[in-house]
DNA sequence: GTAGGGCTTCCCATCATGGGAAGGTCAAGC
DNA sequence: GCTTGACCTTCCCATGATGGGAAGCCCTAC
């Protein structure tokens, strides 16, 4: 199996399949004499194994670790239950700064007639200045609650 | 006001305002006689303008034309209103993908007994080859639902 | 006059992914 | 046997938003 056919056999690109073999995720691909990648059932069974690993969000480096586990014959199912767990966590709590933000955006787009005139809740917010231009300094639209710095890294 | 003062009224920080006035996101500030990046009221209003925009997902192409509108004072609403809809709308598919995520790891965590024993549903999933190794290639946990590809880019 | 802290620019790194160029290889068709 | 087109190789660059750090200038306080 080439390394194109590799990719279409499991979803992951060709350029991917090279990046993986380069940062030592999967393990380098055997050669032909003309130096063509080689992929047989092994390998592309472990780079599916990366691939489904990848739709649920796990990074590079927790797929090597899942990688690990699942060749290691004698690992503790505690170990891999540990990995998933974590990263529900994880996503779960960039849902919550996802959510937060909707929660935001939506109120105040409730909030604007949207139509032709100029006045908008949306902007107001945005450039509401803790007492430096003209508004108050008070609560604008009471609990809608924008977190107070959702924090730097958004989307990880 | 020095940029480093700027940074810590609006929470923006200096590399940052420096990359923001070099694409051209905000106007480049001025400059003392020795070079230095000088800050007034208004400029700080405009960043803390930005920062709020971005602690709401806004990527800086969105923000510029939220920057945009705020300045054109014979803008329409309805303008603002669509980015702002658009933008919920961005992160609602985003959780949607997160939370399908999620929920096939729970699942999957819910089925490991996560003890000293190897097996382990998870590695089983992750591992499942449309019949190649070992497996049937039928449901293998009914209704998992693990989205058949939730998108290659997840979070953008 | 000097020390320390802040400013400047420039380069590099992240993370996972794609685009593209330059050149070698293979298989099919003539 | 030769051409053609599809595929492979490596190498470099770009993304988006952010941080880190170096080398060098500037300002203020002592």
């Amino acid at each position: 199996m080439t390394i194109g056919e590799a990719a279409a056999a499991t979803g992951v690109s060709a350029k991917m399949i090279r990046y993986y073999e380069e940062i030592g995720l999967v393990p380098a691909a055997g050669r032909t004499a003309a130096g063509y990648r080689v992929y047989g059932p092994h390998d592309v069974h472990t780079l599916r194994f990366v691939r489904r690993a990848r739709d649920l969000g796990f990074a590079v480096d927790r797929i090597a670790a899942l990688l690990a586990l699942w060749r290691d014959r004698s690992r503790a199912s505690a170990d891999v239950r540990r990995l998933a767990v974590d990263q529900a966590a994880l996503l779960r709590r960039r849902i919550d700064e996802l959510q937060s933000m909707v929660r935001t955006l939506e109120h105040l787009a409730e909030h604007c007639h949207g139509d032709a005139r100029p006045d908008c809740p949306i902007l107001d917010d945005l450039a509401a200045t803790a007492g430096e231009c003209h508004a108050a300094p008070d609560a604008r639209f009471g609990s809608t609650g924008r977190p107070h710095r959702p924090s730097p890294k958004e989307m990880p």
